[in-house]
DNA sequence: AAATAATGTAAAATAAACTTGACATTCTAA
DNA sequence: TTAGAATGTCAAGTTTATTTTACATTATTT
C-alpha cells in the first residue's frame, strides 16, 4: 500500500511529531507508515483523512 | 467502532460466508467484526468498501 | 562550525487483527 | 420434524500495528 503522508503532511507543514500528537500515535509510528513499514489501522487512517481533510482512499492506495 | 455490515450483506443477500471469501479472510472474522469484536484492518476496510461500492467510512463509524 | 531540530532506524515488549479447528445454537427448507 | 445451512463463540496460535527507549544521521539555524 502507497500513502501520500509525506506531502500532505508538508502541505499542512507539520513535523512528524506533531503530526503523530494529532492523531495520538507515536513520532515512530507516523515515520514507519510513511517509510511503508506497515499500514495504519483503520482508526488511524480515519483520524489522518479527518485531519486533512479528504478521505483515506485519497492518502492511502492500495491496488489489488 | 461501529459498522453497517451485516445490513450492507443483507441487502447483497451473502452468507458470512461468501462474503469471507470475496474479501479473502475467515468466516469468523466477519463474524467477530459484524459483534463489534474488533476492527477490520485498513486493507480488509478498503476490501469490503470496494465490493459494496461505498465508502470506508460509510460502512465503518468511529466518533471522536 | 556548532547547536538544535527533524528524521531514520532498531530492539523488545504489548496489543490488536486474523487464522484454524471445533462445537453449539438458530434458522430454513425438505 | 429432521437435515442442512447459517450464525455465534471459544481457545490457541500467528502476524501485524504500535509503544518505549535509545541512538545515528540529516537538515536547519544561529
Amino acid at each position: 500500500m502507497k500513502n501520500k503522508l509525506k506531502v500532505l503532511r508538508a502541505e499542512h507543514d507539520y513535523t512528524q511529531d506533531q503530526l503523530a500528537k494529532a492523531v495520538e500515535v507515536s513520532r515512530q509510528t507516523i515515520n514507519a507508515i510513511e517509510k511503508g513499514k506497515f499500514d495504519p489501522s483503520l482508526v488511524l487512517a480515519i483520524k489522518l483523512a479527518r485531519l486533512f481533510e479528504t478521505d483515506i482512499e485519497t492518502i492511502f492506495i492500495y491496488e489489488k
